[in-house]
DNA sequence: CAACATTTATTTATCAATAAATAAAATACA
DNA sequence: TGTATTTTATTTATTGATAAATAAATGTTG
């Protein structure tokens, strides 16, 4: 890459990594271009140079939280008994590294913009069919409820993350 | 309803069941007070004649959601092995009957006003403290794990509700 | 100077919210 | 009872703000 293009490249890198983080803590309709815009240190209109419309910015953000939620999945191997624990943790360091393409991905659905409701309908099927497809091949007993559940977790995982209840988390082993 | 009662029905509360519908299909930000009269039949500023701002209307009516919801699982009586499933049905009962409210509440916590955040961590909290409390009462073993596995059903449901996917349902009992 | 990066300036919409006006109903009173 | 007076319900008109998106201009650099 050209140094031009390195710099091209990063800026577009750089107004999804803004997006990421201010999706996730203000979602698509608070969040404005001028907000992304400006946590790059660009002008608001050189945002669409790189993404035609802010929906497509939202959706390139989310998909690439996608694919790399799915890889994480995917690159799991554990016997049978672990995987299910194992893929949690995979879920739980992707928190870590990348909480707000998590948090964004897990809270996509409510946004009732249709090619957002679009893209949930297909990732979060897309993400239930590898995970159950995942468990049956390793022989765990009603594969498909327990994706359900799995996936369940992620979801309540999230909330305690948004709402800041660490009691609410099931793994908040509270030690009771 | 007839036209009559209908108008004799209070205005108000034609304005927060339009409300509820609208906002828990459309969301916070997507659904305008125009829309919300429109749909009632009257004109837009006559909405703040009832409520303040838009937030207040969508407060009062997460406020009756969640009110309804939390009458409904206090008022389950059963033995402690079957308590968990009666919630659970309590649960599906309203879905029915009151399913604009229910999927309103389960997704609020996905907005970020600062009120309805608040709104949100201290009915989430009371729900959950709740729940743990009725399952310890009955002495359900590991209640605040229980309590917090029955939220996150409720988050499901309402995840496969919101994209009609009934797969992703965790007692679509698809009979596998 | 030619191509690319980025900005300035502007447009077009949309929406919540306010204020003032009107119509209809209820109440008081002679 | 009929008329004046007040109250309630509701509308029309408008404002002020904000935000997405477009187009044209400017700067930068190899």
């Amino acid at each position: 890459m050209s140094p031009k293009e390195e710099v091209a490249a990063s800026r577009k890198e750089q107004i999804m990594h803004s997006a990421a983080a201010l999706f996730a803590s203000q979602g698509f309709y608070k969040t404005t271009t001028a907000h992304v815009a400006e946590a790059v240190g660009v002008t608001q209109p050189y945002v669409f140079h790189f993404f035609k419309t802010k929906e497509q910015l939202y959706l390139a953000v989310l998909d690439r939280a996608y694919q790399r939620m799915l890889n994480a999945f995917v690159s799991v191997e554990a016997p049978p008994e672990q995987l299910s624990n194992q893929m949690g943790e995979a879920f739980n360091d992707l928190l870590q590294t990348h909480r707000n393409e998590i948090l964004l991905l897990m809270q996509c659905f409510t946004t009732p913009e249709p090619g957002v409701r679009e893209f949930s309908k297909e990732k979060f099927s897309l993400i239930y069919e590898r995970v159950k497809e995942r468990f049956e091949k390793a022989g765990v007993p009603n594969a498909s409820r327990e994706a359900s559940v799995f996936i369940s977790c992620g979801l309540i995982i999230t909330l305690s993350e948004v709402l800041e209840m660490p009691k609410l988390s099931p793994w908040c082993d509270d030690l009771d």
